[in-house]
DNA sequence: CAGCGACTAGAGCGATCGCTCTAGCCCGGT
DNA sequence: ACCGGGCTAGAGCGATCGCTCTAGTCGCTG
């Protein structure tokens, strides 16, 4: 039972301004290349607040930016998902929406959460553990979407797994590339192979 | 025209165990948590070895590590799809393949190009280059073999990049997950996709 | 208003970073 | 026999890494 006074609120803004800092910084650099003290200095905090808020150090802050990305397009995912009936159509709004993101920030800002888990696997587990939690939850969102549509449970989760991975690698590619013609094309053929379960 | 005494054989030993090294070792932690120290020691040569070979420093060896991953990943799609003529299966040989070299590394060794692209979009454009033209070549790879398979150039083409953004981020997937259920269920939807334009 | 816990502030630790530099080994050619 | 260049060897540079530590500020509570 928390009051919501000044204080805390100074607190959560502090704390939350280190998250997203961590968040973007890692999403351009990865884990490895984004520095602590870098961190403190671009969310205008000092090197004491990061420990004061995260005690656990670099892998604690990192496991909070992976699990801020994975609400930020968690919530994404379920805005356009609900927005369109048909989930065909709502999966090309999806890449649509996620090609205009990438040109916008100059093909810079690609998924935050494969870009922090890449490299991890050995230094930073947690990190591991947190992205394993937000494919997981984007596979559930879509695959609750299909589930609603009318899809079959299984296609749906099969889907569902395709989906996730294909924008995935179609963000990369286009970051890569800095084109946002591999998403474009991902947008329709995943719509094509949904909609090829629909009558079969 | 150089002859291939024992003395350049030497040469070209080191050097291929440096590149062979920063590719392994990238792969598993990435290009900004990979240093030189420790490719050079991994690898059995000296930092002057390294220096001597890549005057450019880590960018340089970064982007050979990249090529090389390139290369071997180019050599094994290739192989894959000459085994079998229908596109479909052989997508199916393929994954199966990548996930079964995932499982083998203890789900350690995605794909080296994205292990090494990842966070360097701004410190290091020259593997950002090599990874971009890693991917082009692949894709190339597979839209020749469709076209052989006598899908329309157009198809073939679009078809390709999402076959190689699929497998990317079916690549990332299974080994966040630590399952290969992302690369089978990706193999069978590229193969459903792929084969739906057979007749359309 | 005294006291206390929450938070800020930043100097500085040992280790490691990418990289440079000098010294010397080894081997083929003359 | 001697030289010269390809390659090895590793000490050490300044900078930065993640992190610890002490000191101090702030605002709420009794």
């Amino acid at each position: 039972m928390k009051t919501k006074a000044p204080h805390d609120l100074d607190t959560a803004g502090t704390r939350e301004r280190i998250v997203r800092t961590a968040s973007l910084l890692m999403q351009r650099q990865g884990y490895e290349g984004t520095g602590i003290k870098q961190i403190s200095r671009e969310a205008g905090a000092t090197l004491g607040s990061v420990y004061h808020f995260f005690p656990g150090g670099k892998q604690e802050l990192g496991t909070a930016a992976v699990r801020l990305g994975d609400e930020e397009f968690t919530e994404l995912l379920r805005e356009t998902l609900d927005a369109e009936p048909d989930p065909a159509k709502a999966l090309l709004a999806l890449t649509a929406s996620l090609a205009e993101g990438l040109r916008d920030s100059d093909w810079l800002d690609g998924c935050p959460v494969t870009s922090a888990v890449v490299g991890t696997a050995t230094s930073a587990p947690a990190i591991q553990q947190a992205a394993a939690e937000a494919f997981a939850r984007w596979r559930g969102v879509v695959a609750a979407k299909l589930v609603t549509a009318g899809f079959a449970d299984t296609d749906a989760e099969e889907l569902a797994h395709t989906v996730i991975a294909t924008l995935e690698g179609a963000e990369l590619a286009a970051q890569v590339a800095r084109s946002a013609t591999p998403l474009e094309v991902a947008g329709r053929h995943l719509a094509r192979l949904v909609a090829s379960y629909r009558n079969g």
